[in-house]
DNA sequence: CGTGTTTGACCAGCGC
DNA sequence: GCGCTGGTCAAACACG
């Protein structure tokens, strides 16, 4: 909670609405963004069933139209503690209806849920668990597709802020008649970059600048949940082992190697810093 | 009954 | 200064 540090210039208190001072802080409002590419029948499963849940519980506070956007943005708030300040906004990316762009803000306040329970971990019922959650799982799911066409995941954005890094960074903006063609091209480009391949990309790249381990970012759900458990996992750890094979890992390298793993499960991650 | 969703209204940041 | 737009609130409603 007030991770929003960098925006509290206006003191002027606002009696009735806005409990949170914080709040209508845009431009400075720390914000983790994540973009999860869905499988087409989980993009009709989503129109019924909101979004994809992570190992949070959320509870949607407000649905507003996007200008320039067919898809309105959801506001969601963590519902796993009461005080919790957590806050995520999900939308689809406008040239793709099969992405969610999810813009975490705030930070979580209380100990992540225990994953080893409400996730998948364990490899051996990772199956059933996926029959039973296709939603839940459809997020991790997509990491066995390949994720956002390589213009957009080669471009992970610097450490820079703008209110605007949530949208993909090609250009959606201009020509809006271009948005099939783009579309038909996504669906025709064989989209092969294997798993391996994204996550050295991704390493190779600025994901390091994701994580500060001196100043964390502000929410990240598997990182927090996983520090959350008590120490080291081994669960987990042989998911992720069947993912990519990792080496025994210092604390200081264990969040390496997570965002490592936990850049699969996300197309992208763009940590806006003030 | 508790929890979550929907939806219209309100407010403030931001660009012009 | 004004209008647009995004973000939030809260009442009403739905659901288990």
């Amino acid at each position: 909670m007030e991770g929003t540090t960098s925006s509290s210039t206006k003191t002027e208190s606002k009696p009735s609405k806005a409990e949170n001072p914080n709040t209508k802080k845009r431009k400075f409002a720390e914000r983790t963004v994540v973009t999860v590419r869905i499988e087409e029948e989980n993009v009709r499963k989503q129109k019924s069933e909101g979004p994809p849940s992570d190992f949070w519980s959320w509870r949607k506070y407000g649905q507003k139209p996007i200008k320039g956007s067919p898809y309105p943005r959801g506001y969601y708030k963590c519902s796993t503690s009461k005080g919790c300040s957590a806050k995520k906004q999900v939308e689809r990316c406008r040239t793709d209806a099969s992405i969610l762009i999810i813009t975490y803000t705030s930070n979580h306040n209380h100990p992540g849920p225990d994953i080893s329970t409400t996730m998948c971990c364990s490899t051996n019922e990772s199956q059933t668990t996926q029959d039973e959650n296709p939603t839940k799982i459809a997020q991790l799911l997509t990491l066995q597709e390949p994720l956002t066409p390589p213009k957009q995941e080669q471009q992970i954005q610097p450490l820079t802020s703008t209110s605007d890094h949530e949208k993909p960074s090609n250009s959606v903006e201009d020509e809006d008649d271009d948005l099939e063609e783009l579309k038909s091209q996504e669906e025709e480009i064989p989209l092969t970059a294997s798993i391996e391949d994204k996550v050295h990309h991704l390493e190779d790249s600025s994901v390091s600048l994701l994580i500060d381990e001196e100043d964390p970012p502000l929410s990240y759900p598997h990182i927090m949940a996983f520090s959350s458990t008590t120490g080291p996992k081994t669960e987990e750890n042989d998911f992720f082992d069947e993912l990519e094979e990792l080496p025994i890992m210092s604390s200081s390298s264990f969040i390496t190697s997570f965002v490592r793993s936990s850049s699969v499960f996300f197309d992208e991650r763009i940590l806006v810093l003030p």
